[in-house]
DNA sequence: ATGGGGGTTCCAGTTACCGGAAGGTCAAGG
DNA sequence: CCTTGACCTTCCGGTAACTGGAACCCCCAT
């Protein structure tokens, strides 16, 4: 099938599918007008990519988890270290977050932001704290 | 000041104090020899760029708040808009990663990681959920 | 004069793509 | 048969916010 099709059934954009190829994850056969050429298998691996990738692992990972997916000899613990060090990753990135919001709130909440040009915001910032 | 010196004052890499030079934030003044100079005021406003930016504001918005800070006559209100929608859009991300780790964590939940080839992970992001 | 620790510029790379240009291909309609 | 429009192709450049490295200059002490 066209790259259109693919990108319809995995709902990857076709500039990613292309991009995806370049960088050697998922290479499709040539038509003979030049054409990509994707199989059902060429799909099934867009898809897991399309939804390894939202789920926040990153390019190199998803072509580690691509591999681990090909080999069927596998152990399923190697899948599961590098899910349970994405779950740290983010929880690290929802703590980070937090502690921003914090700042944010009570610098916000100090600011009368109204016209006047008086601005707790600003006067932190400036490190007149 | 030489720009080790200002890097030292503002816990800012002299690279990035180049950068933010390049991109028209904060200008230094020259010496004879060529080096950069860097004024009291200098450092202020690279200090206020740092403690921005780690507080997750972007370039442009830094260069927005830049400019406010540098207008004696602007309205603390507009200040606040900003701050707020920067709390808005990190409660945004915060509830993503949530969701994102919910999903993985039920995913490894029902991975036993063990030696052998089955994963109930692999086998989610294969869509054979 | 030489060695080390500043400084300078410019180029390239990072992540994961997106937009657009220039041009080949294909199926349908007149 | 020709045109039109929707596909497809490759390649180039841009994004955010820097970071690393090369090649070179400057200043001070030995």
């Amino acid at each position: 099938m066209n790259i259109s099709k693919a990108s319809a059934l995995t709902d990857l954009p076709p500039k990613t599918i292309r991009y995806y190829e370049e960088i050697g994850l998922v290479k499709a056969a040539r038509a003979a007008n030049g054409y990509r050429d994707y199989s059902e298998n060429d799909v099934h691996q867009l898809a897991f990519l399309q939804r390894a990738r939202s789920l926040g692992f990153s390019i190199e990972e998803c072509r580690s988890l691509l591999s681990l997916y090909s080999d069927s000899d596998r152990a399923s613990s190697e899948v599961k270290e590098l899910t349970l060090s994405k779950i740290d990753e983010i929880d690290q990135k929802i703590d980070e977050l937090k502690s921003l919001k914090d700042t944010l709130s009570k610098l916000a909440k100090n600011c009368h932001g109204n016209d006047k040009p008086d601005c707790p915001i600003l006067d932190d910032l400036a490190g007149r704290a």
